[in-house]
DNA sequence: AGAAGATATGGAGACGATCTCCATTTGTCA
DNA sequence: TGACAAATGGAGATCGTCTCCATATCTTCT
């Protein structure tokens, strides 16, 4: 998919810088209150650098997200291998409140991104839901949760977790979020 | 709160044509597709006087928001005295989900406001969520629902639904959700 | 090493959208 | 009807985005 050209020991220099930076602002959740221009400056290239790399603010955002997502989507891997295909779901779940939590602004941007359409963020979130469509599967299989809700629901859930962080009771609603998602799950007798 | 003056009736008949436009716009999806200039034209009203009414974009989507939540609310009052707690509750969320489903415009648009975090809109969100919270209030009241949850997680499942509008089998995954919650939601005995 | 060719750079300036300002028009009230 | 206040509109200032290309930097070949 990504037919990577040998890229010439300067500009992969300065690419990294920008994700570097990006990634901070990310984090910090300033990312869409600076102007383009002075992130260049910030990163310490020129403009016309930084659009090469990125035409746009989505495609920078992309470079960054690529790396959140592959850390979460290694913890779903690691929690299906260790634990009982339903509590993996449940601290899988739990886990996602804890780092949204643990990284708001980062939570913020990627609602701000989702929201907006860009559409540059599928592939990265993609991964991601098939890491949960994978834990909702193995805990249906195992029987301790219903077949007729799918995992897009569970996702859309999240998305709402994470795109209300400015909520000021989040932390307590976005755990009852999840306790209603776990027991609703549970297979009705 | 709002400490109206009396309005010229030049103006009040320049803001009401602002506020229709708008609210087409934001039912077709374009609200922020369009120049504001354009916009401005569109409305057969000057830049000048579109800018005095409404400062921000942001300020034009309150006032077409309004009347949006207000039906909303209104149906709510309706179902909680026209049928028991419970289902009032499970009637209205299932009915968001068909008014989402019929206002695809609209909830993009306003997703990505509440997204973009302009804060213009927490009033008529207060309105709503006060509505949800009565419902549920009632419904915990009436023993059918737990009360270890509140109306704030389902705030946020609904705001999930709201922004994940173009996923390909939107319709199936929101009811999902709502299902989720709705059996999550009940006392468990 | 040094030259030729390929690749990448930076930032001036074109562009396009937002918003301000005020001379003019329109409504209101006595 | 005259006088005053309120509202208007659009020209142009302002500011962020993005393009373009003369210059600088890497790489490769001899």
């Amino acid at each position: 998919m990504t037919a990577d050209k040998p890229l010439r020991a300067d500009a992969r220099r300065n690419r990294e810088a920008l994700i570097a930076r990006a990634r901070e602002l990310f984090d910090s959740g300033d990312f869409f209150d600076l102007r383009f221009d002075d992130f260049a400056a910030l990163a310490g290239v020129g403009v016309g650098t930084l659009y090469r790399h990125f035409p746009t603010r989505e495609a920078l955002a992309e470079a960054v997200y690529h790396h959140e997502v592959a850390t979460l989507c290694d913890r779903a891997r690691h929690l299906r291998a260790t634990l009982p295909a339903d509590e993996a779901l449940a601290t899988f779940l739990r886990g996602m409140v804890d780092h949204i939590d643990a990284h708001e602004g980062l939570a913020r941007t990627l609602a701000t991104l989702m929201a907006t359409g860009s559409g540059a963020l599928a592939e990265g979130s993609r991964a991601l839901e098939q890491a949960v469509t994978d834990l909702v599967a193995a805990a249906v299989a195992g029987g301790a949760v219903r077949d007729d809700v799918g995992a897009g629901a569970v996702m859309m859930a999240l998305h709402g977790i994470g795109a209300a962080h400015d909520r000021p009771d989040w932390r307590a609603e976005a755990d009852g979020v999840i306790t209603l998602v776990l027991d609703g799950l549970r297979r009705p007798r």
